[in-house]
DNA sequence: ACGAATCTTGACAAAACTGTAAAGATTGCC
DNA sequence: GGCAATCTTTACAGTTTTGTCAAGATTCGT
């Protein structure tokens, strides 16, 4: 199994996003690509995509700039992962919904298992927002129910750029 | 997150392995091919991916054939995904041995993320042996610690082909 | 109205992954 | 010894994934 580049790319945007939220300022992407380390136009790719998933919000013009849709704790791993690939967890050739060659009886215990693997992985990323991860200290990689305080305050649309 | 082809197909050609162990029989690579629907020479490099992690032990020549080195039992799905893609469950760019870019303070959560990811996926391929995979009947996605008898008669050394 | 800053989109090149092919090595049988 | 069956290895083409690029669209300030 393997976690794709945009999948870890896009979380680092979202991230980045989200330390702007907390900060109460607005970003343009091609400061989200420098901080991030990501050539701008890929930067603005992997936003695009997160964007058409209603997880980011965007404002054109020479004011403009992107930045979450909703709070940073209201913000899943699961959410953000299935923006970037789908599902946060997809299955070879031989699962999907065609699945068909695993007719065969009794030789195909796989579905099982990667039904079991998909439960558990979305379990962790169901416990995870975006709040936790930029909370800065200890506790990132800890029990994984913070969702604390900070109850959203309608930064964006109001006041698009610091 | 996605299951890539390869150990998809590979653990296909284990399950087949388990199936000729419990039976008592020697199979060739070509008759693998034709049970789980690939061509003879990608079975070929899946299986010698195997064979170099121990797993799969073959003989050369006119009488020969590959099968399992050891009890399906007694072999692990985390053994068996490790052997095919060097680890259970791969990470992006920005972790890995040489995973820099991380050192930014406070802002890289993932790490612990993925690492919660790692365990509770090694968790549950831990508990699943190729003989749970081709287990016929119910229970093939049950409960997980199924470990039931069939204690490893030396077949394949002894005679290796039926 | 014009121009600069910014996001949007689609096409494209580079890299990695999948699967195929061909030549080589080993063994058993005659 | 020679032939056929079988595994082994390396090289190769097709496909998907990654990341870049360029042209277009939208907004603000003047």
């Amino acid at each position: 199994m393997k976690v794709s580049a945009t999948e870890e790319h896009g979380l680092r945007c979202l991230m980045r996003l989200a330390i702007a939220w907390k900060a109460g300022e607005s970003v343009t992407i091609p400061e989200v690509a420098r901080c991030e380390g990501m050539s701008p136009p890929y930067a603005a790719k992997l936003v695009a995509m997160l964007r058409r998933a209603d997880l980011v919000r965007s404002v054109r013009g020479v004011k403009g700039g992107v930045g979450l849709s909703r709070a940073p704790e209201s913000i899943t791993l699961t959410q953000a992962m299935s923006a970037l690939a789908g599902s946060p967890v997809r299955t070879g050739p031989c699962m999907g919904p065609e699945g068909v060659r695993c007719d065969r009886q009794g030789t195909c215990g796989l579905r099982g298992v990667w039904d079991r693997v998909t439960t558990v992985v979305t379990g962790v990323l169901d416990g995870v927002t975006l709040a936790d991860l930029v909370a800065n200290g200890r506790s990132e990689a800890g029990g994984g129910d913070s969702r604390s305080g900070v109850a959203a305050p309608a930064r964006w649309s109001s006041e698009p750029r610091a």
